[in-house]
DNA sequence: GTCTATAGGGAGATAGAC
DNA sequence: GTCTATCTCCCTATAGAC
C-alpha cells in the first residue's frame, strides 16, 4: 500500500467524506447531488467521474462505515493479546467501538439514517459486512463463557443485540464537552459485566429473605 | 372522551397510520403524498383537508409515537404499585417500552428514520416530549438508588442513555417468530441490573428467594 | 370530504467542450 | 478530471368541481 495518494484517489475520497455529511443531514432521497458535489468543491457532474450512479456512491458509503468499526475494534482487540480476560476484551471492544463511531461520526449517523431507504441490493451487500463484526462480537462472548466468567444462562445472541444497540446509539448523544470515551465506555462496560445493582451487601440479602417468606 | 369516532376521525388516523407506514420506508423526503394517499385509500388533494403541509403531517406521526411509548410505560407503572422493588420496575418498564415500540413498530421505526431530517421547528418540538419521557427513566433509576439498591458510583444519566439505546434498537430486529418480547424483556433487565457476568453470587441468591417465593 | 387538474420548481443522469 | 447545458421525470400545494 502506498502512502501516496494520486489527485484522483484525493478526490475520490473528498467525495466520499462529502457524502457522508449531507447524507446523515438530509437522508437518501434528501441528498442531491449538487449538494454533495458543493461540499466537495466539485460540479454535480464531476462526481459520474468516481461513481456511476448515486447508489454505487452510497454503496460505498455504507461499506466504509462498517468497515472502519470493524477494523478499529479488531486492532484493538489484537493489540490487548489473547490471553486478556473476558472483562478486558469487553471494555475494550466497547471502547473501540465507540472510538470509532464517534471519531467517524459522519458515516456512522449516515448509515443509520439512510439504511431503511436504501434499495433492496445495496442493503444486502452491506449486511454481509454487518454479520461478519457481529463475529468479532459473538466470539468475544463465547470465549468469555468458555472461560467461566459469564452467567451459564446468559442469551450470547440477545447479549450482543443489547451491546450494539446501546453502542450504536451513543452517536446520537455524546458529546466531545461531555464525558470522554474512555468514561462512557468504562460505565458502559461495567453495567454490562456486573449491572447497576449493588450485591455486595449480605445484610441486604438476609432482610430479603426475612420479607419474602413472612409475606409468604 | 367518546369512544364512537366520526368518519373524519377515522380517515384522520388512518393517514396518519398511512404516513408511519410510508415514512418508515421511504424516508422524509423520500415519502409523497401520492403515496401516503395511496396507502391510506385516499388521493393526495384530500390529505390536506386533514393536515394542511407534509411538515404538519410529520410532526403529528412524531408526537404521536413518543406519546404511545410513553402512555404505555407509565400506565404500567403505575398498576405496578408504588411500593415495587427498583428491580421490579426496571423491568416493568423495560417490559412496556419494549411492547409499546414492537406493537407501534411503524411509528418507532418511521421516527428514527426521519427525526434527522426533518426542519429544526419540528424536531424541537417533540424533543420536548422526548424530554418528558427521560424523566420517567431518570426517575425509576433514582428511586432504586435512594433504596439503595443500586452501586453508589452508577452513573444515572449514562444509564439512561445506555438503557433507551439498547431498547429503542430493539425495533430493528425483533421477530415475532423469534423470542418473545416477555424474553427478551427479562434477559434485558438482568443484564441491566445484574449484568452478564457470574461473579455476583448474592444476585443469584436474591434471584432465586425471589423466584421460589413467587412460585410458592 | 373527496376528487381532478395543474402551476411551479427541482431532481438524476448524460453529452460534449475544455 | 472537471465543467456547462440539457433532457426527462416527478414532487408539493392549490383551486375549484361535485
Amino acid at each position: 500500500m502506498s502512502k501516496r495518494l494520486t489527485k484522483s484517489e484525493l478526490s475520490q475520497r473528498r467525495v466520499l467524506d462529502a457524502a457522508a455529511r449531507i447524507f446523515r443531514d438530509n437522508g437518501y432521497v434528501g441528498t442531491t447531488m449538487r449538494a454533495i458535489a458543493d461540499a466537495a468543491d466539485m460540479k454535480a457532474g464531476s462526481i459520474y467521474y468516481y461513481y456511476k450512479s448515486k447508489d454505487e456512491l452510497i454503496a460505498a458509503m455504507l461499506d466504509m462505515g462498517i468497515n472502519m468499526v470493524m477494523q478499529t475494534v479488531t486492532d484493538s482487540l489484537e493489540k490487548l493479546g489473547e490471553d486478556a480476560s473476558g472483562r478486558d476484551r469487553i471494555e475494550c471492544a466497547v471502547n473501540a467501538h465507540l472510538t470509532a463511531i464517534i471519531e467517524h461520526g459522519d458515516y456512522t449517523l449516515a448509515t443509520r439514517r439512510v439504511f431503511g431507504q436504501v434499495p433492496e441490493t445495496i442493503r444486502q451487500r452491506n449486511l454481509l459486512l454487518r454479520d461478519r463484526y457481529a463475529i468479532v462480537w459473538k466470539d468475544i462472548l463465547e470465549v468469555a463463557r468458555g472461560r467461566g466468567e459469564l452467567r451459564p444462562e446468559a442469551d450470547i445472541t440477545l447479549a450482543r443485540l443489547f451491546i450494539l444497540g446501546a453502542l450504536n446509539w451513543t452517536a446520537e448523544w455524546f458529546n466531545p464537552k461531555g464525558r470522554t470515551i474512555d468514561e462512557v465506555a468504562h460505565e458502559f462496560a461495567t453495567i454490562l459485566c456486573n449491572g447497576l445493582f449493588d450485591e455486595n451487601l449480605s445484610a441486604r440479602i438476609l432482610e430479603t429473605v426475612a420479607t419474602h417468606s413472612s409475606s409468604a
